[in-house]
DNA sequence: CTGAAAGCGCTTACAG
DNA sequence: CTGAAAGCGCTTACAG
């Protein structure tokens, strides 16, 4: 075993003081140190493979250059892909990511909060579940910056980067209206969660505007505290009284399950029914006919999402008005609507 | 802002040491400390809401509790469906994951891994990029406990939890010549990687074993170095030559590459061609023909991982035999082979 | 049964 | 230009 090398053990082999070491490979005070002393100090540290210890440093600079990334739910696509985008963005500046799942629960959600907390994340980017307004006042409190994305609270002051939710939907209906499509129904979750609301909000004007009379019967409402097994009843009851002739399904995990349940049936698309959804996902190309579906940008959320954020680990103490941010979304239409 | 709360400020709040309310919360010691003293300290930390420095605790018991895992591929469903199982089981020893994805670059995974050490990460569940037996190396070299899962390296005797690569591919290919089918191709990477090999392997044994002769021109190899378009053209190509009557891709993203391809030229499975891959994800379903896939048994390889890594840090120089698991797999037969 | 003190490996004012 | 020393918030032999 090659013992792991110490600030210390530099020091005593380049004849210095460990401040000096510090110093140096931190690239502090750069114009009073001597270059001789530097550049030997460098070479050293080099040789004997010599990495700082992180937790130290953490501990003497209270900061980690970790986030906390928080999202609604690992296995849903839209995850992985903002996590993924997030991880290379926030290397940029030397930040790690810690991710976590809350799977929509409220406790989970408090949990895996402090557990973070406790490990002393420089801040939280999260994709907040329901009713978690009084956690994200209680990261106020302790004054860890946090920014939200995907979802946000409409009451609240908090930095949020979003889509046009509304709008996005309002423009997918619209579209099955232009098409001709009659009878539309919408895939959603009931939530008090707002990104949703707007989806059916979106939804249920551009059914008016149309001059049609809106229907309950065409709003297929599912529960995120539901199993997976429910939901897929649910849907699967649903789709089956064939009182649709065009679906808008306002999730892509609700769009993935409601094609499954498609094939089950043997409904065909767009033939016995259009169908558009949220998110780019495997699903587009992957089904037999290639899907209508709102193109979020992700990169654009995960990239401002983390510049945000070091923004205000690095200015702490500096209260700023909140950081808004609603995005466009794209509209992308191939043949489930055709 | 309400202040972090220390150690400190419990036992100044007690009227006790410090070490004494370390000893308490951490139930050291339990056996002669004074039971009204420890139900006072645990009251008056839990009121003051004290929940202690992780960093410091770290840096002082040289543990971190946190899991380094590393992936080849971050978008694969199979790194994110195994890193969701990894989280959750290491949750129950408290142990916090920290993820990252190489994609399958060497330079990226040295790079990653070094992170991770700096970190002091506590071990790690690595699934391993080609050619990168020397990092594994050097971190037995630092005593860091790892475990591979999904590849392994033959000659190596590090721990790892496989499943039996050939054996699946030889079932598939099998299953395949029993149907009917003449002309059974492979999409599969050409690498070093061990596991992809012997599912290559399995497929040629499995034809040879049926009495055909082997034919180099039923084989589309792909380069794991190659952008998703190069790769996808590459593809695109091999199915438009038609020079076979069903198609084992055996990896889980060239089997959903293929099968957009198959969308896209209107190759109909399984009357055109039939189809099976490796892993349950949503294409399954989602695909007009349910997909004959093989299933590997997620759970237990994450299961397994942790608490062979766990038991590993627990008795980090007691050299013991490696652990080398190798599991089975399920065969799932559906629509897309029928 | 409890406390004073050292130390984990760094950084950083301060003194010279 | 450089070093001695304090301190981040814990844990843990050791002494009593």
């Amino acid at each position: 075993m090659s013992k792991k090398i110490r600030i210390k053990d530099v020091a005593a082999a380049a004849g210095v003081s460990s401040a000096l070491v510090s110093y140096v490979l931190n690239a502090r005070h750069v114009d009073r140190i001597n270059k001789d002393t530097a550049k030997k100090i460098t070479e050293i540290a080099k040789d004997l493979g010599y990495y700082p210890n992180q937790i130290a440093k953490s501990l003497k600079t209270r900061k980690t250059y970790t986030i906390g990334l928080m999202l609604g739910d690992i296995v849903n696509p839209f995850s992985h892909q903002i996590a993924r985008i997030i991880e290379d963005e926030a290397k940029c500046y030397d930040y790690a990511v810690i991710a976590g799942s809350c799977d929509e629960d409220h406790e989970r959600s408090k949990k895996l909060m402090e557990t973070f907390v406790n490990r002393q994340v420089d801040g939280f980017i999260i994709v907040a579940a329901s009713d978690t307004e009084n956690q994200l006042a209680y990261l106020e409190e302790l004054d860890i910056p946090f920014v939200l994305i995907d979802r946000y609270f409409p009451e609240k002051n908090f930095d949020y980067i979003v889509i046009d939710n509304y709008q996005a939907a309002y423009t997918a209906v619209s579209h099955l209206i232009e098409k001709g499509y009659q009878k539309i129904a919408l895939v959603n979750y009931e939530t008090s969660l707002a990104h949703l609301k707007d989806r059916t909000l979106g939804y249920t004007q551009a059914i008016a505007d149309s001059g049609r009379m809106h229907d309950e019967a065409s709003i297929c409402s599912l529960s995120m505290q539901d199993n997976p097994q429910e939901t897929k009843n649910k849907i699967a009851q649903f789709i089956k009284n064939k009182n649709y002739d065009a679906i808008f399904a306002a999730t892509n995990t609700l769009g993935i399950e409601t094609l499954k349940q498609f094939n089950q049936l043997h409904i065909r698309v767009p033939d016995d029914a259009a169908f558009v959804c949220f998110d780019e996902t495997d699903a587009v190309d992957l089904f037999y006919a290639k899907l209508t579906h709102i193109r979020q940008p992700m990169q654009a959320i995960g990239n401002l999402a983390v510049q945000r954020l070091i923004h205000k680990i690095n200015h702490v103490y500096e209260p700023e008005p909140p950081y808004q941010v609603v995005l466009k979304s794209e509209f992308v239409i191939n043949e489930s609507s055709g």
